[in-house]
DNA sequence: GCCGCCAATTGACCCAGATCAAGGCAAATC
DNA sequence: GATTTGCCTTGATCTGGGTCAATTGGCGGC
């Protein structure tokens, strides 16, 4: 396959791999599947054996949690170029996925083998560290997530969610492109979408944004910033 | 040394150490620091660089974050033969620790650097796995923490911590020991103290449970399970 | 025995955000 | 151009659990 150079560069973006040499990159593309998904498809359900884990390529899943009530919680967004479900595959012989994914989007994706994935890690030590790296990076950001969920207010995480995603856009005009579905949004927040759209009102008729359908302009970053660092009640 | 053996033996009860083998985990052994702390010591905070990470031996320790405003939030409460703060270790050169580590009562611990134990990682795929198992673990925990966090209602929250006490005590007789602080399991299970106490009085009341200073008897196992299997509002 | 200290309990009150219930608006379908 | 469908917004109301404060009950020190 000559596709199997531009799978590999592909791959490479992905932390997981960056440290994996080709000839392992190569032999590993060799193994996978690819997988498209229409969007609201489900990928894997909860509770599910867990023999796979997944690079989305275009698209967008979520991982998601229901809760006997039918009450959906979404745990994580994921964005093109990054890989899911890895940690499974470490959870002993008979892992299984500890939440759900389901397409929000149509996405495509690439499905890798526990097995050859494992070869790989005990003949590549660098492998192996990228692994941690990425299993340690995505622990950090659970901590943090249940810091905000129980820490902070619901304006607190919105204001912070919007922070988030300007490093990635121009910097300069500080505009926020919202890519997913508002609902989709204020589940990831733990909030209802009733909340979001009354918060998001609120930080707009104190001109601290703009919003627009999807739109979202920050207008006063400064303020934001300090919204989510000091407590609402100002005095002083 | 002649403690070294007995030392390899107490820490081959970690998952993490599990997969090691004899030689290296005796060198990593005579690397390690022993630490002591008083109840209320503070071992290492948020923010601080991460050098070490910890196994208790003895005592009880509690990892939280403390938001701008003071309040503070346990991630988690380390029980003695559990690592901790093992994560930072591969989140590149400069790893700070995520949440600060304090000692409830007063604690022994090993401590180990970066440095060896890395060395040791690169030469054992082993030790590599039971690393990976070991965060991958972490993981899961930490998806369970955020959704019985967002999911379900304080009560449901206490009532699944004290089923998930049970069955590491005699099956039997359903009775918990809370071996630490009631605050501290608040403070875990993201409630106040007054909300714990009051939702123990409820469970009384509805002669669920016993309350006997920190000794809980589960009169009902069963009513229990059920209650956090279905919404309070019962109908048939 | 008395006092101070701290954890736990209980009561009264309050508020952020959930829930319930209408619209509004734009794209898709007829 | 009218109608349906899906998503978002807005308003009114309700409530779980947080906050503040007073009370109780060990427990160690003097």
């Amino acid at each position: 396959m000559d596709e199997v150079q531009g799978y590999a560069a592909e791959l490479r973006r992905a932390y997981l791999f960056s440290q994996v040499s080709d000839e392992h990159l190569q032999s590993l593309i060799k193994s996978a599947q690819q997988v498209r998904l229409g969007a609201g498809e489900i990928l894997f359900s909860h509770g599910q054996r867990a023999e796979r884990f997944f690079l989305l390529r275009e698209g967008l899943m979520k991982l998601f949690r229901v809760s006997p009530e039918g009450d959906e919680k979404i745990i994580e967004i994921t964005q093109p170029g990054q890989t899911f479900a890895e940690a499974v595959l470490f959870m002993g012989t008979e892992g299984r996925y500890p939440v759900s994914a389901q397409a929000i989007h149509d996405s495509r994706l690439f499905a890798f083998h526990y097995a050859p994935f494992r070869e790989l890690l005990t003949s590549s030590a660098d492998a192996c560290f990228g692994m941690l790296a990425s299993l340690s990076r995505r622990l950090h950001m659970l901590v943090n997530q249940i810091e905000s969920l129980t820490l902070q207010s619901a304006t607190y995480r919105l204001v912070a969610y919007l922070l988030e995603q300007i490093p990635r856009d121009i910097q300069e005009s500080p505009e926020v492109l919202l890519t997913t579905p508002k609902s989709a949004i204020a589940g990831r927040l733990a909030m209802q979408p009733e909340t979001l759209s009354r918060i998001l009102a609120k930080l707009r008729n104190s001109s601290l944004i703009d919003v627009h359908a999807n739109h979202i302009i920050l207008r006063d970053v400064q303020a934001l910033r300090g919204l989510i660092h000091r407590p609402p009640p100002g005095e002083s």
